[in-house]
DNA sequence: TCCAAGTCGTTTGGATCCGAACAGTAACGC
DNA sequence: GCGTTACTGTTCGGATCCAAACGACTTGGA
């Protein structure tokens, strides 16, 4: 056995480790598993389907969300993407230069900018769109229907409760 | 309602947008909850424990994975944490730099370095790890017992499936 | 009307991160 | 021995990210 450590060791060590403490194992190898899941599924998204076609996995996400919601103002954006505003505008900037993006800014308050995407961003993600779930569908097949649901739904309750502070 | 969009708003919007063509929404919505969650759980926890600590999330789990492992070859720790080697070599300048842990050159083959948490890094460790934990703790508390359980097992498996290519 | 407070997107500075290129070291076949 | 191959940690360039400061703009009460 090499020193890589599964995580089901990591979790047996910890235990050894802190067994002294009075510790919640449950909660930190829960989101442990989290942390991990997230980056590698990330990873992999991002080598086998964005990267051949030249895309963040911000600058995609921002896409998608455009693409599902037509046109929003940019705060409402990073806030659904998850990254800060002043990221949104560095990525905003390289999409737009691209012509994925189009900038309107708006003639009610002239301090909000929505942006909409172009036709051709609107082609890439009918391209890419298909490709990328289909990479998503076989992430999660080894996954039941009934585990699949009792994630998410355990994970949107981890959304809600660790936004709210 | 303002245009801010909850997951399950997002979800019923998806469907509406691309209904025609033949996705397994189902996999998109559970891996875009995944990553919003591990967002959020990661900057909940880096700004309410580590930030008070002037700890970064990667260095945090740096030594995290050195308290438990108590020595290990910096290939294995990059691999451990989830960064490239090149990062790791920046992050444990950092930690080196601050007296948290040591670099060891190895005498056997003197390609390889081991790190090891130095006794103010094991000092740190058992100061902040139980507050960390809480917050986990915390965050996971509106979950039963079998949702957590399930939650992780199937992050598990998403871990596997999507590291192995 | 006017100004103080709030909100918008942008800019800035610094930290983090990855991937590729690199030099040093080890292992193995011939 | 000795060159080829593989693998280590490091360095470098470029992209990403955040938090804080900022200017532009709107709002609402005095």
């Amino acid at each position: 056995m090499p020193d890589r450590h599964t995580l089901a060791e990591t979790e047996q060590a910890t235990r050894e480790r802190v067994q002294h403490l009075p510790l919640d194992f449950a909660a930190s190898h829960a989101l442990l598993s989290l942390y991990r899941a997230a980056n590698a599924v990330r990873g992999h998204l991002t080598n086998n389907v964005l990267r051949p076609h030249d895309l963040t996995w911000t600058g995609f996400l921002v896409l998608w969300t455009l693409w599902i919601w037509d046109s929003m103002e940019t705060r409402d954006i990073a806030e659904s993407v998850g990254i800060s505003k002043g990221t949104l505008t560095g990525v905003a900037k390289t999409l737009a230069s691209r012509e994925l993006i189009e900038r309107i800014p708006s003639t009610a308050d002239r301090r909000l900018v929505n942006l909409k995407l172009s036709p051709a961003g609107v082609e890439l993600m009918e391209e890419i769109y298909p490709e990328f779930n289909k990479t998503e569908s076989r992430i999660v097949g080894d996954l039941d229907a009934r585990e699949l649901d009792t994630m998410t739904s355990a994970l949107r309750t981890l959304v809600e409760t660790s936004e709210q502070s």
